[in-house]
Formats: C-alpha cells, sequence, structure tokens
RNA sequence: GGGUGAUUAGCUCAGUUGGUAGAGCGCUUCGUUUACACCGAAGAUGUCGGGAGUUCGAGUCUCUCAUCACCCACCA
C-alpha cells in the first residue's frame, strides 16, 4: 500500500500503543536474556487523581529515552508504575466537591462514609493519569502497576513504622509544630512556605507591675551615648502578632542591653489579661529590632518556644484548631489571670479578627505605643495557602538526624550521584541541618498509624491489631486516629514497590534500582527520604544516579500556573502535534540544569521534523530500498555508501555517548541534524541521479544502504520518537517485530569510516554548496543549467569527479563538466581543494557582481591570514602551544595562501580589460 | 540574612579537558528539479553583561561589579 505524504499521529499513535499493550511489549525482561544486566527506574508515583501536566511529560519523556534504549540494548528492564495517594492533596479535593454538591462534610459523614467516598473518587478518576501516561508513550510495565494505598504496599508501610519505632527511630511527644488551621493538621517544616508579606508592627505598652519605674534613653550623641532620658512605668515591646499577647508568659531582653538591665527579674502586668509575667534575659533578643523587648509567646511561637525552655517560662495555648481564639474555659488561659468582659469578648474570633480587635482596645485604653509599617516573612501551608500557626499538639515524629548520616555518606562516597551536582550541595545542607520530620496528619485519607493505646495510657505499636492486643495482654485498645504523611509512604516507594518485606524475585533482581529522574523541587520531599528508608531498611541506597531536570517554563520564562493561566496542557499538545513531536521538544531542550522555555512553535518543528524522517522513509519505499537480514556495512563499495555508513556509525557513537551522560539534548540534536542534515539533505539526494542512471550494482548496493541507513534512524531515534519510528519499522517492510524490541546497534566508526569516501563526499558537498552559492548570488535563474570547467585538478580531485558525477551535475544543476586548457574570460572561479573550476557564465553574469563578490571574499581571507601570520611569528605561540595545533594552523595558512591566490587569478581575469567599460 | 545558578545572533538556547563562536525559530531573496511546501536553495545578523587578571591564546579558568532568577532561613 502506498504510504501517505505524512504521519496521521492521531490515529496511528493510538494504533501503536494499542499493539505494544496487545503483546505486552514493557513487562519486566521483555528482550532480555537469562543473563542479561538489571535496569530498573521507578516512576516518581503521580497524585492518583491529578493529570499530567507539563512537568510530568518532561519527566517521563526522560525516562522512557532511558528505558527503552536499555530495553532495546537488552537489558532486563523494569520501568516501575504508579501512583501516589496523595493524603491532603487528595482529602482537599474530595472535601471540596461534597461541598460544591451541598453534601454533608466529611465530619458529619464519619471517618468510613468519607473514606469510601474517596475511593470512590480513586475509583472515577485514578485511570486519568495512566491513560495519559500510555499517550505519551511511556514504556512502564503497566501489569505491575502500583498504588500506595494498596493492601500490599500499605504493609510495607506499616511494617517500616513499626520497625522504626521498635529502633527509637520513631517517638512520640507534645511539641510544637506547623499547624495548618484550614486543614486542621499538622504539617511538617517542607510544607511550609516563606512568603515575605506587608504587614504592621505594633508597639504596645506593657505596664511593669509592683510600681517600678525606669530610666529609658530618648536621645543620643553621635557615639551613640545616651544624652536624654524619661521616666517609664512601662516596657514597649513590638509585635506583627498582637493577638498572640493572650499567650504571653514573659517578654525577653538581650543580657547585653543596657537599656533594659535593671528590669531583668522584674514583672510587667499584661493588658487584657491581667497577667503577671516576668522580664527575662536571653541573647535571642536582639537590641537593634523593635524595641529590643520582645513579647515572649512560647505556645505559638518556634523561637518563644525555645526560649521559655532556657528561661523557664510556661506555655498557654490560647487558640483552637482553626486558629480561632479559646479563652472561655481554657485552664491555662483562666489560671492566675484576671480578664476583663471586653477581654473574654475575643474568645472564638477568628484570630485575624482578634488581631483587629485588640488593636482597637490597645488604641482605647492607652497602651497602643505606635504602628509602624513592617514587610515580614510569614509561614504559608503550601496547598492551603493560609499563614501556619505554630500549636502545641502530641505529634509523631522520625528521627531524622538518625538517619541522616548514612543518607549523606552513600552521596559522599560516590556510591549514589546526583546530577547536576549543584543539588548535591543543597541535598547536603538540608540533612546535615534536619530536624525531627513530624509524620503525623489530622486526616483520614491515608495509612492509619499502627499504634493503640491502653486505658492507662499503654503504648503498643504494631502492624496489626491482633497483634497489638497480643501483645497488651488482651486488654481493649483504641487505635491512634492520625494518619501518616504522604511522603512517609512515598520514601518506601523503590522497595515497596518490589514486595518487600516478602523477598520476592523482582526485590532481588531489580533493587537497588539504577536511575532515578525527578524535579529539584522534591529532592527534600522525597529523594532524600528515600535515601534514608532505603538505607535504614535495605542496607543500601535506592538507586546509583539521581538525575534531577529542570523546570519547564512558559516562553517568556515564567513558571506554569494555573492562576496565570499560562499553562500548556501536554495533552492539548500531543492532540495538535503528537506525543513524538511533544517528546522530542523536550528532549532537545533538555540541557542539564537548565529550565527550559516551551513554545508551540518549537513542537511544531519538531513535528515537521517527523513528517521529514516519514516521508525519507517513503522515498527509499517508493524507490524499493529493502532491507536485508544479512546486510553487512562494512561491504559495500561506492563511496557515497561507504560514507553515509560511516556518519550513521559516529551517530550511534554520540547518541549512546551522550545518553550514558545523560545529555538528552545532544542527543537528539545529534539525531535531528543526522537524519535531516545529511541523510535527506544529501544521501536522498545523491541517491537519485543513482536510481535513474546507475549501473544495476550500484543501485543495488545504494538500494540495500538506504534501507539499512533508514532502519538505523528508526532505532536511533525511537527512544524519543516512538510512535512514529515503530510505525515506520512495521510498515515500509510489514515486519511482525516490534522495533520496541530490536536489537541496537553496537558497530563503531572506526570500523565503518572510510576516510577516503569521507574525504571524497565532503569534496563533492564543498563544490556543489559553492556552486549553487554563486549561482544564487549572482542571480543565475534557478532552472538554467551552467556549464561548468576545470583546467586543473589532481588525482584525487578527478576521482572524485568521476565518481560523482551525475550525482554534481544534478545537485548543482550544471551541464556538462568538461577539461580546458584555458580558462575563459567571462566566468567564475571556484576554488577546491586540488583543483580549480570555473562555471562558464559568459554573457549571463554581472561582472561588477561578480567583482564584488570576489574582492569581499578576498578581503576576508586576507584578514584570515593576516591573523594566521602573526600568530605563527610569535615564538610563544610556536613555543607553548600543543604540536598539532600549530601544525594546524600552518596547513590552514597554507590552504588559504593557495585560495587566495586563485581569487586573485579570477579578480585579475574579471577586471575590464580596457581602463573603463562604461 | 545565607546559598546556588544565569547573562552568547531579533527570539529561545547549545557550546564536554582553554585553540579563533553554532543550532532551531524568525527575517530577506529565489524556487512546484518525479520523498516531503509540515519542502528545497541561498543570504544577513554577535565588542559571547561591564571591568581586571592568568595564558602564546579566554565564551570557556580566577577576581570584581551590574542585572535577573531560584532555593534555604526565627511573623519583634
Amino acid at each position: 500500500m502506498a504510504m501517505q505524504k505524512n504521519f496521521d499521529f492521531r490515529v496511528g499513535e493510538k494504533a501503536i500503543a494499542n499493539r505494544w499493550d496487545a503483546r505486552r511489549a514493557f513487562r519486566a525482561g521483555a528482550n532480555a536474556s537469562e543473563s542479561a544486566e538489571s535496569f530498573c527506574i521507578m516512576i516518581p508515583p503521580p497524585n492518583v487523581t491529578g493529570n499530567l501536566h507539563m512537568g510530568h511529560a518532561f519527566n517521563n519523556t526522560l525516562q522512557d529515552i532511558l528505558v527503552r534504549w536499555h530495553r532495546m540494548r537488552g537489558f532486563d528492564t523494569l520501568w516501575q508504575p504508579g501512583q501516589d495517594h496523595a493524603g491532603i492533596a487528595t482529602q482537599m479535593v474530595v472535601e471540596r466537591q461534597l461541598a460544591e454538591s451541598g453534601q454533608p462534610g466529611r465530619r458529619e459523614m464519619g471517618r468510613q462514609a468519607f473514606l469510601e467516598r474517596v475511593w470512590q473518587w480513586k475509583e472515577e478518576s485514578g485511570g486519568t493519569i495512566i491513560n495519559q501516561l500510555r499517550r505519551l508513550g511511556a514504556s512502564c510495565d503497566w501489569d505491575r502497576n502500583r498504588f500506595t494505598m494498596d493492601q500490599s504496599f500499605h504493609d510495607t508501610v506499616l511494617r517500616v513504622f513499626v520497625s522504626l519505632y521498635k529502633k527509637g527511630l520513631i517517638f512520640r511527644g507534645k511539641r510544637l509544630v506547623n499547624w495548618d488551621p484550614h486543614f486542621e493538621t499538622a504539617i511538617s517544616d517542607l510544607e511550609v512556605n516563606q512568603v515575605e508579606v506587608r504587614g504592621k508592627m505594633w508597639r504596645l505598652r506593657y505596664r511593669l507591675d509592683d510600681g517600678v519605674s525606669y530610666e529609658h534613653p530618648v536621645a543620643h550623641d553621635q557615639d551613640g551615648q545616651a544624652t536624654e532620658f524619661e521616666t517609664r512605668d512601662y516596657l514597649v515591646i513590638a509585635t506583627t502578632r498582637p493577638e498572640t499577647m493572650l499567650g504571653d508568659t514573659g517578654v525577653a531582653v538581650h543580657p547585653d542591653d543596657k537599656r533594659y538591665e535593671g528590669l531583668v527579674g522584674r514583672f510587667v502586668r499584661l493588658p487584657l489579661s491581667g497577667r503577671r509575667v516576668p522580664i527575662v534575659v536571653d541573647s535571642y533578643a536582639d537590641p537593634g529590632k523593635g524595641t529590643g523587648a520582645v513579647k515572649m509567646t512560647p505556645a505559638h511561637d518556634f523561637n518563644d518556644f525555645e526560649v521559655g525552655e532556657r528561661t523557664g517560662l510556661r506555655t498557654i495555648n490560647v487558640m483552637d484548631e482553626r486558629a480561632a481564639m479559646a479563652l472561655d474555659g481554657n485552664r491555662e488561659f483562666l489560671a492566675e489571670c484576671a480578664p476583663a468582659d471586653e477581654t473574654m469578648a475575643l474568645h472564638g474570633l477568628d484570630r485575624f479578627e482578634a488581631r483587629e480587635r485588640i488593636v482597637e482596645l490597645a488604641e482605647e485604653q492607652g497602651w497602643l505605643d505606635g504602628v509602624d509599617e513592617d514587610t515580614h516573612i510569614v509561614p504559608h501551608g503550601d496547598r492551603s495557602g493560609v499563614p501556619v500557626e505554630p500549636f502545641l499538639t502530641d505529634q509523631w515524629f522520625v528521627d531524622a538526624a538518625a538517619l541522616a548520616g548514612t543518607a549523606i555518606d552513600a552521596v559522599h562516597s560516590g556510591k549514589t550521584r546526583i546530577l547536576p551536582d549543584q543539588h548535591a550541595k543543597s541535598y547536603f545542607r538540608w540533612l546535615e541541618n534536619i530536624e525531627p520530620w513530624c509524620i503525623s496528619r489530622q486526616l483520614w485519607w491515608g495509612h492509619q498509624v499502627p499504634v493503640w493505646y491502653d486505658e492507662d495510657g499503654g503504648v503498643y505499636c504494631e502492624t496489626t491489631e491482633e497483634e497489638a492486643i497480643k501483645a497488651a495482654g488482651g486488654r481493649s485498645l483504641v487505635r491512634d486516629e492520625d494518619v501518616l504523611d504522604t511522603w512517609f509512604s512515598s520514601a518506601l516507594w523503590p522497595f515497596g514497590t518490589l514486595g518487600w518485606p516478602e523477598k520476592t524475585p523482582e526485590l532481588a533482581r531489580y533493587y537497588p534500582t539504577d536511575v532515578l529522574i525527578t524535579g529539584f523541587d522534591i529532592i527534600f520531599f522525597w529523594v532524600a527520604r528515600m535515601m534514608m528508608m532505603g538505607l535504614n531498611q535495605m542496607g543500601e541506597a535506592p538507586f546509583h544516579t539521581v538525575y534531577v531536570h529542570a523546570l519547564v517554563r512558559d516562553e517568556k520564562g515564567k513558571k506554569m500556573s494555573k492562576s496565570l493561566g499560562n499553562v500548556l496542557d501536554p495533552i492539548e499538545l500531543i492532540d495538535e502535534f503528537g506525543a513524538d513531536a511533544v517528546r522530542f521538544t523536550l528532549t532537545s531542550m533538555a540541557a542539564m540544569g537548565r529550565d527550559l522555555r516551551l513554545s508551540r512553535g518549537r513542537v511544531q518543528g519538531y513535528r515537521n521534523f517527523g513528517t521529514k524522517l516519514w516521508n525519507a522513509a517513503r522515498f527509499a519505499e517508493l524507490n524499493s530500498c529493502r532491507s536485508t537480514e544479512d546486510f553487512d556495512p562494512s561491504t559495500v563499495k561506492q563511496p557515497v555508501n561507504k560514507w553515509i555508513i560511516g556518519e550513521t556509525a559516529r551517530v550511534r557513537e554520540a547518541v549512546d555517548l551522550a545518553l550514558s551522560e545523560y545529555r538528552f539534548n545532544d542527543a537528539a540534536n545529534c539525531l535531528y541534524n543526522h537524519v535531516w542534515g545529511r541523510v535527506c539533505d544529501w544521501f536522498v539526494e545523491f541517491s537519485k541521479p543513482l536510481f535513474a542512471e546507475g549501473d544495476q550494482d550500484v543501485v543495488a548496493e545504494t538500494r540495500t544502504t538506504m534501507a539499512w541507513v533508514i532502519d538505523q534512524c528508526l532505532i536511533l531515534l525511537h527512544p524519543i520518537m516512538p510512535f512514529i519510528t515503530e510505525q515506520l519499522w512495521g510498515e515500509v517492510h510489514g515486519r511482525t517485530g516490534l522495533l520496541v524490541h530490536a536489537d541496537w546497534p553496537d558497530y563503531r566508526s572506526d570500523d565503518l569510516v572510510d576516510e577516503i569516501s569521507d574525504r571524497e563526499m565532503n569534496w563533492v558537498i564543498n563544490l556543489v554548496e559553492q556552486i549553487r552559492s554563486i549561482r544564487s548570488e549572482l542571480r543565475v535563474p534557478a532552472g538554467a543549467t551552467i556549464p561548468v570547467s576545470f583546467n586543473s585538478l589532481d588525482q584525487a580531485g578527478q576521482r572524485a569527479l568521476e565518481n560523482n558525477l551525475a550525482m554534481i551535475r544534478r545537485l548543482a544543476r550544471t551541464g556538462p563538466i568538461s577539461k580546458r586548457n584555458q580558462v575563459l574570460g567571462e566566468s567564475v572561479t571556484i576554488p577546491v581543494e586540488g583543483g580549480t573550476f570555473c562555471l562558464e557564465l559568459s554573457g549571463i553574469i554581472d561582472m561588477a557582481a561578480e567583482r564584488a563578490r570576489l574582492s569581499k571574499a578576498q578581503a576576508e581571507l586576507e584578514q584570515d591570514i593576516g591573523k594566521m601570520r602573526s600568530r605563527l611569528a610569535n615564538e610563544k605561540f610556536t613555543a607553548n602551544a600543543p604540536e598539532h595545533i600549530v601544525d594546524e594552523q600552518r596547513s590552514r595558512l597554507d590552504a588559504s595562501m593557495e585560495e587566495l591566490s586563485k581569487l586573485s587569478a579570477a579578480i585579475e581575469r574579471v577586471s575590464p580589460v580596457r581602463s573603463d567599460a562604461a
């Protein structure tokens, strides 16, 4: 059947995907022998209810390239797919759905019913991302798909928890944590974003108790010595959060702060609550910030908490889980305190309402000292977007510091390599300063903490309730309600998916895995934690290489985000240009460590590249080029065929080298240039006159070579453009085997590059290019064939001309090429290596234009020659530069000199014989 | 405040041990030569952010300045 002019990817990609599916082409170990080495990549599991975004498309394209490349090279390859249950994100979506449809919220529904609802949503939307990955062409072993809430993975999670608990690496404690008042759960440090906000800083007067007063400096001389004082019976503190003053339990000043040294050990009486709290010294108090006297609210501020621990201050929590003021009935708050009615009226107010109200009260009651505009950094929950509240609660923690050491060592020692290595630095910095990891969440969607309590507060950590009851001696138990941080389970992905703790064959074969491909935004969330968990539980790091890819931005360099509306949807791009085009685009831009700016135009360009490849294959097909199984590229005779085979071998080496060094863009660009710039622009063109008028042997050899060259392009391009290459592989020859499983070539340029043919064909290309250039510059009509002659040509040149005469004539559109003893008057000279050609343009050319052309070339050449001469005249250069550099300069100078003399002769010839033509 | 990276053609970017700057897109001119107009041919465009240093030689190494971006970091 005749081939269409281009690949109908809308139909074709689907058909190809179905063919792969039907043959289970991607199952682990496909195309591998018994003794094959293993190669395994763990997919970064996307959110189960998510959609494929550009970052996923990029990330998975790179993974797929490595996976397909290894599979074709005969590795026992597993690309493990799966999805993450994404605790907060998923629960958030389902709660929003409930709210939008006017259904009862999760608290009204109860835990069981709510979880059923989440599972239902997972069943509805969980397949989307898998289908999208398939459309991208991801060659995952889909039969092995895993979900972090699968029973088997759940077992893994609980078992690791119990194991760490029993090793003393997980503990529970009442600590100040980052609390998200919107989701009403603790979150980890990493889930907090520091956001700069414009706000206010209020100065408040706290009255000194016991009738104390002091002299406060109000003016200073040039040396900073206080010159004027005023007597104050109050202390001014500065705060951005007046609402927390209800929980103040002290005021801190710096030990060296002269202003307040007389007040240390004294007390202030807080406004509103009337509580009497001490003035303490602590070097945390910075004399340069605020007023130098800082209010201490240990229950609502991380620093204050530490100061409180050091100086013995109480903690008084004055808020509830939603960050509303909780005063009424709050025993901690009401103890030793005499709040007025208007203070108690703050009860139940949201923290920000309370702030406003308190400032009003301060103004009314005269203890507002002043207000300043202030920008400061406020921590926000990354999911909820609301300011996080430091909140004192019981939570579960992983002793991350105890696990960090081996994770640091693994990268230091080189057992695991992080690329590009700038990321290793931030990996080290984070692990070296790591804090306990808060892993408990007050959510429902997730792995419930495997801990039970008895009535006396006894704690039983076991993998099942039965075991816990047994451990408790049969007492009745209540299970801890918290679930685990999603990243706790994600950290176990590399071994949990392989069946751990069972000693499965997959675990033995594929762990440690090979390469992890991920974005820099989850190095701490995920990579570092997988390292810690893998090393702790398995004794080995989960991968030998971590390739950190850059961020995909829009064409203006902005981060893609829904709120900016600049998101390019990969699926839409695939619909429009095909998956291969999207993949090739991302790959060609994947320079290590650099962000990439994506634009539709670029994708369109690579769609065109696919069409180009398609038509090269079509040309081969139309000219009966058939691959033969036993073709041996080293046996061809024709220079043109030897040349393209040698070039193909070079490309194969370059692609392998680039991929082995994760230079994906080099691999893509190298293939692009080869297919378009060499195979299509030259080899296909060279073949035309041969097919038309060559002798039988030449035609036969060229056909076979053409078929082989196209096949090699398909094979080498397949990891990047799997669909169109698979289509062509099957279509052209009606092959039944899949390109997915074709053998990756291992021929070498040392064996296949023939220097003589190489030189010869480059000589031909140069000649053709020169003739074309002159025709164009001198405006020779495109259809005209021009007679060409040469009057001197060395042996190599003559051979090159003879061997490729038909090609040169066709590509340069020349008439017969003849030898003349004398150069014709009105002709254009073309200097080539080993001789000179003339374009016989008498009567056609504009002599003035030709003179100008030649003079320009002459000037450029003279400049070059000048530079080279002065360099070679420099003794330091000849003495210090490596010999081959000096030699190169010399031969270049020689060549340039030769060309210059030819040019000069030509100028002489075209110069008017008479003094003035006009 | 600490750290990291970037600055190369109109635009987007390559440039692997220092050896005289490349690609794609865009632009200009020409072209239906039997694979492809999602095409072909030819062409123009750069003090490689500024300055200094090392070197025979610097886009590449060192220092410095400028601008931009990102990461981390105690809401006085």
